[in-house]
This record gives C-alpha cells, sequence and structure tokens, in this order.
DNA sequence: AAAAGCGGTGCAATTTTTGCACCACACATT
DNA sequence: AATGTGTGGTGCAAAAATTGCACCGCTTTT
C-alpha cells in the first residue's frame, strides 16, 4: 500500500530504536530512511521523534501518531475485507488471543464451523492470559479477545460474559464420579492437580479454598498447561479443575468431569471483547457473531 | 500531506465525474491521472470507478473507499490538532450547521467568547435546514450542527437537546405586551408574520392552529429569513415567532417577547449534534463542550 | 459520416528518491 | 585525555518513479 509506506517506516524506526537499524531492516540506506522521517515531520509540522545520542525515540506526539497508524492500518484492512465482502468473496483473517481452556475443544470447533462456510478466511490463535490480550487488542495485534476475568477493562470492550462453575477432572474409576456434584472438600482431601497461580481457574480455589478447613490447596502437581492437566488425571488416579469450555463432558477422552458446588466455589466469567471503539473488519466481525451464539448456547 | 495524495485525487475524479475534466482541475495531465488511478486500484486489489462512456463513476466499492477517505482525512486532522493542543499551542478550526436561530445572538456571542480564550481557532459558521446539516455532519462538511428537530437521526449524534418554547415578537407599544404569557388564539387574531412552512416554529404553530377556531395561521407575510421578521415586526405593528434563544429578551432591539403558553404550543427542542462515532478534533470537542453548558443554562 | 469526448498506452523528458561518501556530535572505552 | 564507535544529518551523482506528449480505440453526439 504506497499512502501506507511511510508509516511502515516510522514503525519500522520505533521497533528498532534508531534509524540506521531500522534502515538495515527495511534494506534501505539510512540517508534514505532518514530523510523519509524528516520529511513526514516537517510536512505533518510537528517532530515525532525525540533525537537522542544512542537514536530515537518517540515523544508525546509519536506515540499519538503511532496510535493513528495502527488505526489507519486497521481501517484499511477494514476497508479491504467489507470491499471484498461486498464482492461476494468472502476472505480475511481473523485473529484471537483467548485462554488456553478455549484451545482444546471450544475454537477449533468454532473455526472449522465457520470456515465450513467461508473458506477463503484464515485464522490466527494464540493463548494469552487476560493483561496479554488486552495489550493485543490495543495494539491491533490481535482482533478479539476470550478470556477469564481480564483485569483493566479500560480498552477492552466486553461483547458478551458468560458464566463457567469449575469442573472436576477424574478418570471414570473415580470414586468421586459417583455424585453428580462434587463438594471443594471432599477434592481437597484427594490427590490433585492444580493450574498455576496466575490462572482464573485456581484464583477462584485459592480463594474458595480458605472458607474451608483446609484452607489452601495442596497440589501434588502444578502447571501452566491445561492440557497436561487433562491428561495427568488420565493417567494417575488424581483429580483436576478446568472451566467446562475446556473440557469434553463426554467421556470419550478418557476422563469424565463433574461440576463444583457453586455454594463452594465462585463461577468463573468468561468475557468475549474487542477493542473499544474500534470496528472490525467483517470476517472477524462475523465470527464475532457466532461465538456469541455459541457462547450463549453454552451458558450454566 | 503526501501520503493523502492519492485520495486528494480519487476525491477531484469524483467531483469532477471524469479524469480528463478532474486532471484539468489539478494541473496535471489526463494521463498522468489516469496512471495514478489504475495504479490505485491495482494495489487496493478492486476498481473504485466504474468506467463509463461519458467518464468514471463510483462503484458501490468506491462509495466505501469515499467514505474510508473522509475519515482518514478527518482522524488526521484531529490528530494534527491533539499534536497542537498538547505543544501549547490551541489551534484548529470549528465548522457549525445550524439554525438560522442561532446566527444573530446566541453563535456570535459563545464564539467570541471561545475565542478570547484561544485565538488562534477559527470558525465557519452556515445556517442548514435539519436535513442539510445533517447531510454536512456525514460528508465531514461540518464538525457541529445546532438544529431545531433533525430528521433522520443516523448519522446524527446528539450531544444535548434543550427544549425551546415558542416566543412572539412584537413592538413595546404593542397591546399584547401587557401579558406575562399569550395565548395562540389572541395572536392569531392580529396580524402576524410567520417564518416558512418547512422551519420548525412553523411546523408546531401549524400544528397547535388546528386546535383552534382559527384553524390555520394567516401571515400578512412569510419568509424564510428570521432576521427579516425581526426587524418587520418594529417597522409594523405586527407580530411574529421565533425560539427565543435567537431573540435578544431586553428589547434593546426594539423589539421585546413574550412566551407563548405551553399549553397551547409544544416547545421546540433543540439539538446540539455530530457525526455518529466520530471523534472531534480538539478545537470543536472543546467548543462542544462549552456550546453544551451554554446551552443547559439557556434551558426553560 | 464526422466530430467530440472518454479512458488507456508507448516513449522520452522531468522530477523525485536513493545510495554513497562524508560531517559533526555524543558517549563509551581505553 | 585520547580514541573509537555509533548516531543523525547533508552534498552530489546515480537510479527510479512520475509526468507530459502524442497517440489509439471506443462510444456518443452532432
Amino acid at each position: 500500500m504506497r499512502h501506507l509506506q511511510d508509516f511502515t517506516y516510522i514503525e519500522a524506526v520505533i521497533r528498532a530504536g534508531s534509524i540506521r537499524k531500522a534502515a538495515e531492516d527495511m534494506n534501505i540506506t539510512a540517508s534514505a530512511l532518514n530523510r523519509r522521517i524528516n520529511r513526514f515531520e516537517d510536512e505533518f509540522g510537528f517532530e515525532i521523534f525525540e533525537r537522542l545520542p544512542r537514536g530515537v525515540r518517540l515523544n508525546p506526539a509519536g506515540e499519538l501518531m503511532l496510535h493513528h497508524i495502527r488505526n489507519q492500518r486497521s481501517d484499511f484492512t477494514r476497508l479491504q475485507s467489507q470491499v471484498a465482502d461486498l464482492s461476494g468473496v468472502r476472505r480475511g483473517h481473523v485473529s484471537i488471543a483467548c485462554s488456553q481452556a478455549l484451545l482444546p475443544y471450544f475454537l477449533p470447533d468454532q473455526i472449522a464451523q465457520y470456515r465450513a462456510d467461508h473458506a477463503g478466511v484464515t485464522f490466527t490463535v494464540n493463548a494469552r492470559d487476560r493483561l496479554e490480550a488486552e495489550k493485543e487488542l490495543s495494539t491491533f495485534s490481535s482482533d478479539i479477545a476470550l478470556v477469564f476475568e481480564p483485569r483493566h477493562l479500560v480498552d477492552f470492550e466486553v461483547v458478551l460474559s458468560i458464566t463457567q462453575p469449575i469442573y472436576v477432572m477424574m478418570r471414570a474409576d473415580n470414586p468421586l464420579a459417583n455424585h453428580r456434584e462434587l463438594r471443594l472438600r471432599d477434592c481437597l482431601a484427594v490427590p490433585h492437580v492444580a493450574p498455576s497461580p496466575q490462572f482464573g481457574v485456581r484464583v477462584l480455589l485459592d480463594s474458595a479454598a480458605k472458607k474451608t478447613n483446609f484452607q489452601q490447596l495442596s497440589p501434588i502437581a502444578e502447571s501452566e498447561s491445561f492440557d497436561f492437566m487433562r491428561h495427568y488425571v488420565v493417567h494417575e488416579s488424581a483429580i483436576s479443575f478446568q472451566f467446562p469450555i475446556g473440557l469434553n463432558l463426554n467421556g470419550e477422552h478418557g476422563y469424565i468431569a463433574r461440576p463444583l458446588s457453586l455454594q463452594d466455589v465462585e463461577p468463573g466469567n468468561l468475557l468475549l471483547g474487542q477493542l473499544r471503539g474500534r470496528s472490525l473488519p467483517v470476517a472477524p466481525a462475523r465470527f464475532v457473531q457466532q461465538l456469541s451464539q455459541a457462547l450463549q448456547d453454552q451458558a450454566f
């Protein structure tokens, strides 16, 4: 895109921290790049960069400019996506930052469903914690975020929020499997695997455990990988915890799941969101609609 | 602005309706302009113009592009305005489309007040009816609109709405001047000057007159100029009608004003608005704040 | 049938951009 | 204190992109 070329160079300079390094990255001469930057600042009417002995850095005006650049890029790709859409061909790209829990079952299913109708649309899916997800939205690195209990909601516009009670995973031969619903005290009494403390499930469990005689969890294993935990309970007769959206509830994968009583543990809030005030390109917007519908069907 | 150059040419072609004419307007060769357009369409990936025997016309994709171009322009000037603002110098431009009633007293006063603090800010003020005003907003020709009872509110984002009862203007020696509040039937019984049927005041009066024995107004003069009406009642002992925001209520200009009873005639709604979803540059945004405050003080 | 107006194109002139060599400066290292 | 390294900036010639000119083919108007 010709008219965004200067923006591309500016972004490169920001990344590299110096004009010379950026010039190398972009395969042009430092002098050429330097002149582009200077010319741009001239035409804009204000300096964008602070000149330091070791390179350049954005000044406050530059920060605004950077945000503007990202917006322009996003607007332009949305325009292309809209035009592509009205010429009949649904194409585009959807970039998702989500909680790990969505990776094994929910998102693969949803994406496959969407692509069945619109094979021209491609996806990027990455696991991110709640802070990272929000940052990705505000840098336009992700179109959509799907996370549990996001922290700062300043740039995060909530499209839909659903609650998810915590489920307990175990092998079918586990004695606890006989109950339709489990009490937290019974779970803490048996060997359990828990997610690392930063995860939403763990936060809810920790806070609930304080109200029991156990006072806290005593996991035989801790992991950042929900995948690991799901598989572990199949190998040893332990239990673990997960939101139902991250589980297969039919027992087809070697484990079964039972809900924890809502008397003991608060449910988690799963939030579907996008960057506040941003209008998404066609493909992400439609996918958000589909997700929104699917999540409401999931609701407990 | 270099990166908006192609956009400028595209807009010129849209205006001119043909590449050759646009080329003349822009003082370049038709061939050069033609190649710019073709190159742009190539890079964009879609044609923007329909090629007709008599010239070119926007296709649907082009309509989206035009909207995009206007948005980009607006965003860029807002960015410049923001940067100028943070470097201390408040400068910029505010373009206002408003009802005629705001022209004699309210806006001159407000603008003078604003410019007393920020002499670097310039203004454009034009009288527009409610339909025109909304159109001006959506083409980014005006930043702010201030009109009575706008029709379609699709692109019109209401910032503030206040009601204005209709006032009756007359010379101080008019017998009606003895009443603190006037009844419509008394006004229709004496010679009156009325605004043309498209104006908000007239619509309210027409609809209220149907409920009286007179059934309708019988103006001795009709005009599209509120200025004319204000002056007419000074020359002949007739009455006329206007919203109080368009009047000097101190009798300093040769006429006095009395409110029509709200029992007889509904008050008009004065709406302050901007283009839906648009973030205004600094100067217009601040001026909207000031207007908003001033209007609330005006409220009846 | 002719004329006028349109978008598109090959080619040379012109303008713009780039690369190279170099400068002045600030900081880090010796 | 001297030197070295990395930075942004600049003059000048080479390279690249843009433009202007002269056309073409086409459709509508006269």
